[in-house]
DNA sequence: TTGAAAGCGCTAACAT
DNA sequence: ATGTTAGCGCTTTCAA
């Protein structure tokens, strides 16, 4: 079936030069060190006539490198995910590294996959999770040498330099815009499935915003659910289920949570933002095709993404890692809570 | 920084056993070889110790494998490849393998993406895409020993197998389900990006279902936009915007176009179901939590990803590959074309 | 029950 | 300007 792939030795071979040749001449290095246009082209040419690609494990082995950065993530379907990947892909490709994405879609497999990744696999790792906090995870990764950066979570302050939005101010942002338009019984749409700081950051500021308007914290106006249409669906049924008054407006963990709760507003009747203003948060263009379009806290994801890659990239290339980042968010005002343009 | 990573060999001395002892505790293969209890577990607390997992590309390289297969895709931030691929790892970790996503968002990168992997850095591919059409691409990976299969877009029938859902009747049965409501101006909206099957099979089915009523296919009823709720809107405004009479009904290429095309229509002050009916394709949760609840072809995503993955990893344990598939879908019926249940 | 040895395919330092 | 050689770390057959 495969009749063995070819190898640098038979396009040594065939191009009549020896194996070394081979290697420098497709690395590139071949004018450097000397060799004939005339024996570049024979090469070149020979490998093209076998399909030759240096093998891989070979080629790593050798070199101690792989070119490839990996990409863990539990938010694969998240359009916010998205947007932080492709800018993260592109810088890395700017800069000649592969990368590969791993979905890990518990926090189990999210640590069993970087345990396996400790292998040498990737040169370089991006973890968009809450691998830092689990106790001495990360130290194996860096341990193993490969080059590593956090993307939101920066855990306890461990050993890996961390990439993040302000999500603490954008949730007071986002509170704050709810408070001015003057709503009092604001609720909160949380994602149950993360213990870190995603969602811790969004409650403080949430909190803290409602203090500053004196309101009180009231645990009854938070409900959590999966992070998923359907859960912020949920989360929202069953705010309005309590037996207190109900709010009247959402803060959601992000705009997919907002998205399904604004269908579960939709089923009971309400109208947003007559009866129930809502505030999404990430900024993807699901919030802005909804209807009403979702007002939301638009993070920087192209930033975010490519922050994340160029810390991997220096690290391996030898340059200083950059200190932790936190960039700045802003409100995004459109239609879903009202006093929006043209509402 | 990093002191060179453990070997094998320091375990070895640590345990104080041979190198080749090592590998077998490790690999399980241990006891078959008559290594002592004793022996087994002074070497699997010498690993714990050192933190030694066996480096990948040595391990790969003797052994001619990586247990990885690598899913292309361009679809990332779609929740319709999200589904399917959660199917295809269930499958391959079930089976022993690690699942990379590459995500390749055109198709230049796509086959970019392809030959980078045909160095052998996975043992086997799953391509949700258009390298089926690329001439010989698919050559080059299974000469080089790679197993490959495709979901959705077989190509020309090329040499590898395909797995896909029966879009063309799909859209007969978006198309005919309009029909039946008595819309007869039904207008299609379509990926501009795919010159592929997917989007091929789609009309196919539309215009199939047009003729079984007698009516005559017009172009104009056809827009294409970007695969994107934002591409969605802008194809159906050109609809809307067109000289002849507005279509009364939509088939939209997957979910998350139609989504968009609901916003669009939205804010042409047009309401659905009422002005305009809307059918979306794949069934996923964002045409459940839109409002209104979007009727749509719900494809079996999770066998797909399932199938595909159980032919990729048949092929590379040597059992015979399946044969192409074409699972059914089905039409699932919301609000969104009236007529449904509790309009 | 254990150890020795060969070699996967490649790269890069060194010798010619 | 070209070829030779050593060895990356691992697995596995074979001999003891």
């Amino acid at each position: 079936m495969a009749p063995r792939p070819a190898t640098g030795r038979h396009v040594a071979e065939l191009a009549g030069v020896s194996r070394s040749a081979v290697s420098l001449v497709l690395s590139g290095a071949g004018g450097q060190h000397g060799l004939s246009q005339a024996t570049q082209d024979r090469v070149r040419s020979a490998a093209r006539v076998l399909g030759y690609t240096p093998d891989h494990a070979a080629s790593s082995l050798r070199r101690r490198r792989t070119d490839t950065i990996t990409f863990v993530t539990a938010e694969l379907g998240n359009r916010y995910f998205a947007d932080v990947l492709a800018a993260a892909e592109d810088a890395a490709h700017a800069r000649g590294y592969a990368v590969n994405i791993v979905s890990a879609r518990t926090r189990r497999d999210e640590a069993d996959a970087i345990r396996r990744l400790c292998n040498g696999a990737a040169d370089g790792l991006i973890i968009h999770g809450a691998a830092a906090r689990v106790p001495g995870l990360l130290d194996q990764v860096l341990a193993r040498g490969i080059a590593c950066v956090l993307l939101q979570d920066p855990g306890t302050g461990g050993p890996a330099p961390c990439v993040r939005a302000d999500i603490e101010a954008g949730g007071v942002l986002a509170t704050r815009h709810l408070l001015q338009l003057g709503h009092r019984r604001i609720a909160h749409v949380t994602d149950q499935r993360m213990a870190g700081q995603a969602v811790n950051e969004r409650l403080q500021g949430y909190r803290h915003a409602l203090a500053g308007a004196a309101i009180p914290f009231d645990p009854a106006l938070v409900a959590a659910g999966e992070n998923s249409p359907a859960g912020g669906a949920a989360a929202l049924r069953s705010l309005m289920a309590g037996p207190g008054p109900r709010p009247t407006a959402v803060f959601a963990f992000n705009d997919q949570m907002a998205f399904g709760a604004m269908h579960a507003l939709a089923s009971l009747g309400l109208r947003v933002p007559r009866d129930v203003a809502l505030v999404g948060f990430d900024g993807t263009d699901l919030g802005a095709y909804a209807t009403p379009a979702l007002t939301t806290i638009d993070h920087p994801r192209q930033d975010l993404g490519r922050l994340a890659a160029d810390a991997v990239l220096d690290q391996l290339q030898g340059r200083a890692a950059l200190p932790d980042r936190v960039l700045p968010v802003r409100l995004l005002v459109r239609r879903s809570c009202g006093g929006g343009p043209a509402t």
